[in-house]
DNA sequence: TGTGCGTGACTAAGCGCTTGCTTACCATGC
DNA sequence: GCATGGTAAGCAAGCGCTTAGTCACGCACA
């Protein structure tokens, strides 16, 4: 990560511009740890090398933080996704790039993409809405390439939509089994569920 | 469900023999809704219709129950997948049909398998380690299948490793997604992941 | 140039409540 | 007559979050 700036000498460690993303990792690695609710403010405020009261001077609730850790995760996802199937018109180059991109991204960032899929639980209705709109945003760029797949011709599936759920699905669940230390890289996945991914289309 | 028995007359509610299976089926409800630490034993226990004490004359903590809980669970998906295999010596038609069964279950209980593969971070080391083993048990009889297609000639996969671990994955997902009042049926998705996972192997 | 003062980031202390679990006791049936 | 399965009450610890106050800093103005 390179979140850590250098900053002020003056300032050496406990406080300074960069402690909301001290807190903002703290909170990614505590609830990818533990869950939202084995996670206590504690856990994070001392993580992040601030007393408990800190995180409410960034932050309204425990929940909050989720939520925004949540919402910017979304957002980088869905915007990586619509910019990757935005360099061709070919259904095939789309949804082999597009799952190359989604899987490498959940290997690379597994911590906060298990945050981000397995904690949905916790958020409140209204907060649980929005993620669910970005979500529903993803899931549509994804159906749109295999729809028009089938409709040229380049595709075969009895159930687009369904074969658009299974191939998100597959990536997301990437951040639940991949492991740093594992013996295969996020490059290596990524290249192989592309192969995966075409072949559940029918392209062989 | 079918766990509720008649009972005997003379007890009408609060306990009996089936107490025990009282307190699962609570509990399994609330750790898939809230997770293992959102849920109280307040909860569990007022769900079964006991007092919070009455879940300590079953079990000895909450972690234990879940841990029971998760093995039950796994040893029932473990036998599930042994039988399946041992009908037929064709590996297509044995990834075909044991794709078809795991999807299937783990739509049909997606409640208690949401339990089984989102909480084992709760359990002791001891009692995950024990779980681990039947996973990879699991994993043992899918990647055989998997060998045994390829040494035949009947699939063609670049990894057979890494695709018995995508096709398992892909069914473990089920879990997270799957709806009762969704679309679709256990028995169209499992039809539909069935055709899936053999593509993947490159059967046509 | 110096100074008073508002502002934002932070802490020490702790409040009220909930948590997992225990204790002491009670009823029923083999 | 005692094992089994249950309850009421409550304990110690931990929880999310608040309060009151400290401190460094930037800046208008005498």
């Amino acid at each position: 990560m390179h979140l850590v700036s250098a900053s002020t000498p003056t300032r050496p460690v406990p406080d300074g511009p960069d402690a909301r993303a001290r807190l903002a990792r703290a909170a990614v690695e505590a609830f990818a740890a533990r869950g939202f609710h084995g996670t206590t403010t504690r856990d994070i405020s001392t993580a992040a090398g601030m007393s408990p009261a800190a995180l409410y001077v960034h932050h309204r609730s425990k929940e909050e933080l989720l939520f925004e850790l949540s919402r910017a995760g979304h957002e980088r996802v869905l915007e990586m996704v619509r910019a990757s199937v935005a360099g061709t018109d070919d259904p095939v180059q789309q949804l082999g790039g597009v799952v190359e991109e989604f899987v490498r991204d959940h290997a690379v960032v597994h911590t906060g993409a298990r945050v981000i899929n397995y904690e949905l639980a916790a958020l409140s209705d209204e907060h649980l809405a929005e993620i669910v709109e970005i979500r529903h945003q993803i899931d549509l760029v994804v159906r749109d390439v295999i729809d028009r797949g089938v409709a040229s011709g380049a595709f075969e599936t009895p159930d687009p939509h369904m074969t658009a759920l299974a191939v998100l699905s597959l990536g997301v669940d990437v951040a639940r089994w991949f492991r740093d230390e594992g013996r295969w890289s996020p490059d290596q996945v990524a290249a192989h569920y592309r192969v995966l991914a075409l072949r559940m289309v029918g392209v062989t």
